[in-house]
DNA sequence: ACCATCTTGTATATCGTTGTAAACAAGGGC
DNA sequence: GCCCTTGTTTACAACGATATACAAGATGGT
């Protein structure tokens, strides 16, 4: 069924140990030998077994991707990022998605698929600082995105509240003064690391606006549709703003979809920013000026932060002190803040 | 450093075997001695290694996804639906993307991470029926999309011939004469496997209505600049279509953006027809009339085809044959062939 | 020639788990 | 009291790879 060493030395008359290090390129092996052995593998097509060789290394190779929807585009093409940036350290990536739900990311950061996963990189939503508190697992963990923890972990996020006050500036600089902020939490008193809403209030205080609690739009999640729903809220309300910033690209197309349905112009009316600076945001009938955070950047830092750290583990070295890490973000300005002479 | 059945039984004061025997729930084990484990076990923080045990019983639990680039949102929803349907198999999956590249999907098939996998699914797109037929991996492989091999492979597609058939219909039912197909392969005689584009030539020539060449646009990728780019190339050169059926949604969306661009009204200078139906082509100023394969089904058929050769297999039953599968498709139809009574 | 040194290959233990078979204890029928 | 049955627990050998320690062979200086 399959190939094993034994059947490969078996076959090449050597023993178990000289067919291993000729696949593991160790030095010690007459050419003659290394040859004979090579040939043994070809005619039997052995292939190493991993499940065996990192039960006696103690690391599997694997490290764990938890995001919280792979239909939302950001976390779709940070996680090709990701899976990129991990094959250059020669580490395979497991993907899951937790659909924002505690419970799963509680399993997750304990280790997920149960010691299989040398190291975890999660994204969370939902996860308390307590769960993490609680964690047993020892594989390295790193955390993306806008919550901070407060606790031994690497965390790499962009300067939220930076971006969102550059978003805000730039709408301000237009000349819109009532800007509805979609997106907020429902119970914002329980997260208080929504930082894009801070970014929001502090930019607007910084120019004397007020920021009137009417225009902030809470949604229960960050799709189109809630996007679609909370505009329609708003406008229904009879609040009408002369723009709107977006905690993401989905809620802003959402948004957007529904001043269409409406007659509104966009950015005549009402003017759009959005946050993450996804592909689609570069194709509507309106494109979308949006934060973009850079990807590339924050999958790279968050590979290197589990494999240095696995690396130092296996060297016996201390470990180096946890680490905030800010990647670096611009502002895209497109059609749906500039008008047609974005293009 | 880690908790294993050994540590276990040491505390417990038993053998290791009656350690894993309680882990694995068997019977023949008294209450006092369960719940004498059960405690040593928390006391300890014991969690079983996956590993160790996946080598012992040869299955690790892990099947890989192969798609061409998650950055598509086609494939991100599907690998979403599949890591939930695995999921209730009580598998896990492993995602990878192949930028379409063969070297990269052969990789993949001949078992990618080397024999950690029970399992593959696969959708390919460069892969050639030799690189097929030359796979040595034992592993369960499963086929997705377009392309049909005709080798004994279990494949998943909708009948892509008569889904192209319903929206070309569609648009000459709507008195649309000049249908332009968006996203052909650049060689098209070296991939025979165009089934949408043979639908399109199909269905023309079953209303009687000539397929003409220069109304056939090839695309490098498939994405939105590919899109475009074709959109435009088309209307530059003279070639007016009063319709446009695109390869899929990203097709179709890029060439939107270009029409509106230019000033041409969509539904009623052209109307446009994707594939896939993506979350995107919901939120346009103007949605998008397109094909909605059932990727819960397609997901659903994969992993239980996957699964069900591994149950075989472990019960050393002979494996059934292997079987063209064709999950069901409908014809969502929205303004971007309807215009405004669509909604 | 002889011993020390270096190179190359081998035998064996080990990683953490489960399957097999055998040991052991308790209970019941004769 | 003995044997058999039933039920519970254990010892030991795998799974396939790597690391350690050691043996055998080659080399070189005296």
């Amino acid at each position: 069924m399959s190939v094993s060493l034994r059947d490969v030395a078996q076959r090449a008359g050597v023993s178990v140990k000289t067919v291993s290090n000729v696949v593991n390129d160790f030095p010690h092996v007459t050419p003659a030998m290394r040859e004979r052995v090579r040939r043994a593998i070809d005619e039997l097509g052995y292939r190493p077994n991993l499940t065996a060789r990192h039960l006696r290394k103690g690391r599997t190779g694997l490290i764990a991707l938890a995001v919280p929807e792979l239909g939302n585009a950001y976390f779709a093409e940070l996680a090709a990022a990701v899976i990129d940036a991990a094959a250059r350290h020669e580490y395979t990536v497991l993907l899951d998605h937790t659909q924002g739900r505690r419970e799963q990311e509680v399993q997750v950061c304990q280790g997920f698929s149960a010691r299989v996963m040398d190291g975890l990189i999660l994204s969370p939503l939902e996860l308390e600082p307590e769960d993490l508190a609680a964690r047993t697992d020892s594989a390295p963990l790193v955390l993306l995105g806008e919550r901070r923890y407060d606790l031994p972990y690497d965390h790499i996020a962009i300067d939220n509240v930076a971006a969102a006050r550059v978003a805000v500036r730039h709408l301000l600089g237009l000349g819109r003064r009532r800007i509805a902020f979609l997106g907020a939490r429902l119970n914002r008193t329980h997260q208080p690391a929504h930082l894009r809403l801070l970014g929001w209030q502090t930019e607007l205080a910084a120019w004397g606006v007020p920021a009137e609690e009417a225009l902030v739009a809470t949604t229960h999640g960050w799709d189109h549709e809630d996007g679609s729903v909370a505009m329609a809220h708003l406008l229904d309300s009879g609040q009408v703003p002369d723009a709107v910033f977006a905690y993401n690209d989905l809620i802003a197309i959402g948004a957007m979809r529904v001043l269409f349905e409406r007659g509104l112009r966009v950015p005549e009316d009402i003017a759009v920013v959005g946050f993450d600076d996804i592909t689609e945001s570069r194709y509507g009938a309106v494109t979308l000026t949006t934060v973009a955070p850079d990807k590339q950047a924050i999958a790279r830092l968050a590979v290197e932060s589990v494999v240095g750290r696995l690396k130092s583990a296996q060297n016996a070295e201390s470990p180096r002190p946890t680490r905030e890490l800010q990647p670096g973000f611009t502002l895209v300005e497109r059609e749906s803040t500039l008008g047609r002479r974005a293009r």
